[in-house]
RNA sequence: GUGGGUGUAGCUCAGUUGGUUAGAGCGCUUGCUUGACAUGCAAGAGGUCGUUGGUUCAAAUCCAUUCAUCCACACCA
């Protein structure tokens, strides 16, 4: 049955195809055989705002390799999808377009709201599902999950209402970062730092005695209104007779009092600092030292307040201006200089953040720290590349409590509820009927918590915890985390320390990191830059395959790399090769099954292959057992395309199509076995064109996806035999480049006599010759000297080809003089090494074999140089 | 300020625990309608592995120094 390829491969006519048969035979479940054991991963799960980029597509790549390899080698493995619910992003959008219709969150009310928001997700949540089908993602859909659905949910009350029991979170007002754009707190975790010129300002406060002046400099004049205090170092001399005076706040005409401060740097600008706690952490700490009140003078739009009319509802920059104008005008302004300074701005809008005092809840980080500290210390959670275990060590000791509450309505409302009559809070998974205290009823929190806290439970609410479920008995925790190194601080580190809290267990073994994908000019990709590269489009153009293998190949852990139109071309160009290759075999095959023949019916070329293929197995092998995905890769594409079709089929094509009907159909079973197994082999990179050859090929049944991975023992390997071949092979090799040096046209046919100390290797090769390196005839011989013969020579042969008549030989000379200089180079650095008694009795057998091996070579190839100078009369 | 990455062919990058004559893709040069593939085939040019020093029989690989470049975290008014 021969099933013939179409001429071109278009990857378009046949991947959605082919994802649709797999999701049809639920091949994408794990087995329930689970005699191999089992492996998982859960997916870092995308916003439901987002569309796939080629962060997703290199992450999603990663992940459905390592789970397809494993899923071929027989273990039941789980990749389990699912969405993010994505708090902030998602409100932005849904409140942007109200805006459209004019409508802001107050008009519609947190149900119409609420409404909306999932509306909107039941419209565009599953978008990037479908995307990341596309790339062929072998997760099992089934168990899809939504951070925001029943049992994340539940899991979310779960792990609330007993932190609040153990005292690890708690309320209270404490300065954080607000965004005056999102309207809401944000972490720490999500403020990104960006350097902004700025100025100066030097102010001096009147003492309220009359007695002067002193002077402070400030980046934040508009802050003054909510100054509660100045401060000074206690050791700072100049100041000491300072502590405990008053001074006027000017333009407000407060009292304050000058207070005593370690966080006050002497050597810095004047040694005394205007003392703002409601707008400024370090200042906020301050305050709760010596006592002093909270002054917030600014609305949560960054507006200032109505307690000073004079500025009422200008916002920031607007009062930064009126106040230094009023400054300068009171004669208070000193004066101005320069100055650069890093400013916080939200990571979701890019507007500045304002630090700002407010209630809100909290996770008290120390306690749950340390034992995730100590769970990557003792190894049993693992980075790839282990460097990276530093960064999360750097921010787990440094880590300050989590800032949870957002002033949001669409994520997990924070289940607490007070009573407005006598203060009671209630923190329940439900609501409470009435106060426990005074029977009256109670009002829940209006709050919603940070997404990421919904995140840091995923690898076990997603398996149902906190209900004991058999898939959290299978499959957690999990193996592997892949994700990239931007996201370790946010949802890693998070999701340690929560599953240690929680399930007492590590979440995952080992965390793959990858780095980001850049741009042609290795810019990061962004929006705003206009230099994103749509994965679809790849798609699209290429097919998933090539985008899947231009992400895969030569990444390694960790570091960043470029997307270019040249790598996916070559890409592409890769499956084409593949698709050719089969289509030629698939073209040549006579036969109803394959079926490797007896060792006693191979030819060399077939032991040769075969031998390959057992190494680039088992480098394969080795190399994804070590995340090390690109090398992988890189041994799998160099045996396609260096072994496989640039010498085998070659080889093969003289008993394919030769007389010998049975060496034909032993050829031809060779050939489809290699192809076979190759196709396997790259499956888990490339997993739609393999399927697709595969089904093509005669006697298999069954999809490619959940056959068994090669193993290199199992292969048959022939390591004499295939060096024997590769004496052929470079004897072949020798003669073309003698030829293509000599400008000799590959139409000249000529006849070679050889002279080898390995006949039997060269025994029955002549078709090769023919076929590879123009030859007419080919003789085994003793010697061919005495004729006016170009001599080739390898470390295992000297070919002769009676030709001088095309050679000059005077350039003939030259040249074999100038491999003679290299030859006897190379001798002498190997003589030497093997002179040095260090070498030769420290370094391993081996490797000193191995050199002495190498002399040998260099000088039965020095010996046939000489001979052939010697022959041209030298 | 603290920590980390990177520096290998014209370009983009591999090089796994030190051990063949340092590799690939693209680009370049030359030649090919070699009945799977011009998205191809064959041959070739091109590298003192950033600098300097050290460890070692042996260094692109380990250590130190220095230069360049990028990133993360922190941040002083």
């Amino acid at each position: 049955m021969k099933k013939e390829l179409p001429k071109t491969y278009d990857p378009a006519s046949f991947e959605d195809r082919i994802y649709s048969e797999w999701s049809e035979k639920g091949l994408f479940a794990p087995s329930d055989d689970m005699t191999k054991g089992h492996y998982s991963i859960v997916i870092p799960p995308p916003n439901i705002t987002g569309q796939l980029h080629m962060g997703h597509a290199l992450d999603n790549t990663l992940q459905d390799i390592l789970i397809r390899h494993k899923r071929m080698k027989g273990v039941s493995t789980l990749w389990l999808p699912g969405t993010d619910h994505a708090s902030i992003a998602t409100e932005a959008k849904i409140v942007e377009a109200m805006k459209k219709e004019g409508l802001t969150k107050d008009d519609v009310g947190r149900d119409g709201f609420l409404e909306r928001a999932w509306d909107w997700r039941e419209k565009y949540g599953g978008r990037i599902i479908q995307q990341l089908k596309k790339m062929g993602s072998s997760c099992d859909w089934q168990r899809e999950r939504f951070t925001l659905d029943e049992g994340c949910s539940e899991a979310v009350l779960e792990v609330f209402t007993r932190l609040y029991e153990k005292g690890l979170i708690y309320r209270g007002e404490r300065i954080i970062n607000w965004c005056p754009h999102c309207l809401t707190s944000i972490s720490d975790a999500e403020v990104e730092y960006e350097e902004q010129p700025g100025h100066f300002w030097h102010l001096r406060y009147p003492f309220e005695d009359g007695s002067g002046y002193v002077e402070l400099a400030t980046t934040r004049p508009e802050t003054l209104l909510g100054d509660t205090a100045v401060a000074v170092n206690p050791n700072d001399e100049r100041y000491k007779d300072l502590v405990g005076k008053t001074l006027i706040l000017p333009l407000v005409g407060r009292k304050i009092p000058v207070v005593a401060d370690d966080y006050v740097d002497i050597e810095f600008g004047t040694g005394v600092v205007k003392i703002t706690p409601a707008h400024d952490p370090n200042d906020f700490e301050v305050g709760r030292r010596h006592d002093l009140p909270l002054v917030n003078v600014m609305t949560p739009d960054a507006k200032i307040t109505d307690d000073y009319p004079a500025y009422a509802g200008m916002d920031r920059y607007e009062a930064r201006k009126a106040i230094v104008r009023d400054l300068e005008a009171g004669g208070f302004l000193v004066s101005v200089e320069d100055h650069v300074h890093n400013v916080g701005t939200c990571y979701r809008c890019g507007t500045t953040v304002e630090p700002r005092a407010s209630l809100q809840w909290f996770v008290k980080m120390a306690p749950l720290a340390a034992p995730a500290i100590e769970a990557v210390r003792s190894g049993d959670i693992k980075f790839v590349p282990e460097r990276f275990s530093k960064n999360y060590f750097h921010w787990m000791e440094n880590i300050r409590d989590w800032c949870i509450s957002r002033q949001l309505w669409w994520g997990h409302r924070i289940p607490a509820y007070y009573c407005d009559k006598c203060g009671k809070t209630v923190v329940s998974k439900t609501a409470p009927d009435c106060c426990p205290d005074c029977g009256e009823p109670m009002r829940q929190d209006p709050d919603t918590l940070d997404t990421w806290f919904s995140s840091a439970l995923w690898p076990f609410s997603t398996m149902g915890w906190p209900k004991d479920t058999e898939d959290l008995k299978r499959f957690f925790p999990t193996n592997t985390l892949v994700t990239g190194y931007d996201i370790i601080t946010f949802w890693v580190s998070r999701m340690i320390f929560s599953s240690l809290e929680y399930t007492g267990r590590i979440p995952f073994d080992t965390v793959l990191i990858h780095g980001l994908v850049r741009d042609a000019q290795g810019r990061k990709m962004s929006k705003s830059l206009g230099n994103g590269i749509d994965p679809l489009e790849i798609i699209d153009k290429y097919g998933a395959d090539a985008l899947r293998f231009a992400l895969a190949t030569g990444n390694s852990p960790g570091n960043d790399m470029r997307f270019s139109d040249e790598k996916i071309e070559a890409a592409r160009n890769f499956a084409n090769k593949l698709w050719n290759a089969a289509r030629f075999v698939m073209m040549n095959l006579d036969i109803d099954r394959i079926e490797l023949p007896d060792e006693s019916k191979l030819a060399p070329e077939d032991k040769w292959i075969l031998t390959k293929l057992s190494a680039a197995a088992a480098a394969a092998e080795n190399n994804l057992e070590n995340y090390e995905i690109g090398i992988a890769l890189s041994a799998i594409y160099d045996f396609i395309w260096d072994e496989y079709c640039d010498w085998y089929i070659e080889l093969s094509k003289k008993s394919v199509s030769g007389e010998d009907k049975e060496r034909s159909k032993d050829a031809q079973n060779v050939l489809a076995y290699v192809l076979r197994e190759t196709l396997k082999l790259l499956h888990p990179f490339m997993p739609f064109i393999t399927e697709e050859i595969y089904s093509g090929l005669p006697g298999e049944v069954g999809y490619i996806m959940v056959k068994d991975y090669p193993v290199a023992e199992n292969i048959p390997s022939f390591p004499a035999e295939a060096e024997d071949m590769e004496r052929v092979i470079a004897a072949i090799g020798a003669i073309r480049q003698r030829r293509a040096e000599m400008g000799v046209k590959p139409s000249r046919r000529t006849s070679l006599f050889i002279a080898t100390k390995y006949p039997h290797a060269f025994e029955g090769t002549e078709e090769f010759f023919k076929r590879l390196a123009g030859a007419s005839s080919l003789e085994i011989v003793d010697d061919h000297s005495e004729s006016g013969s170009v001599r080739i020579v390898t470390d295992s042969a000297t070919v002769f080809i009676p030709m001088t008549d095309l050679v000059d030989p005077e350039e003939e000379k030259a040249r074999l003089r100038s491999e003679l200089e290299k030859v006897n180079a190379e001798i002498a650095r190997v003589e030497s090494k093997l002179a040095n008694k260090g070498f030769t009795e420290k370094a391993p057998a081996a490797v000193v074999d191995a050199e002495r091996v190498k002399l040998a070579k260099f000088t039965e190839k020095k010996d046939g140089i000489a001979a052939a100078l010697a022959a041209l009369g030298e």
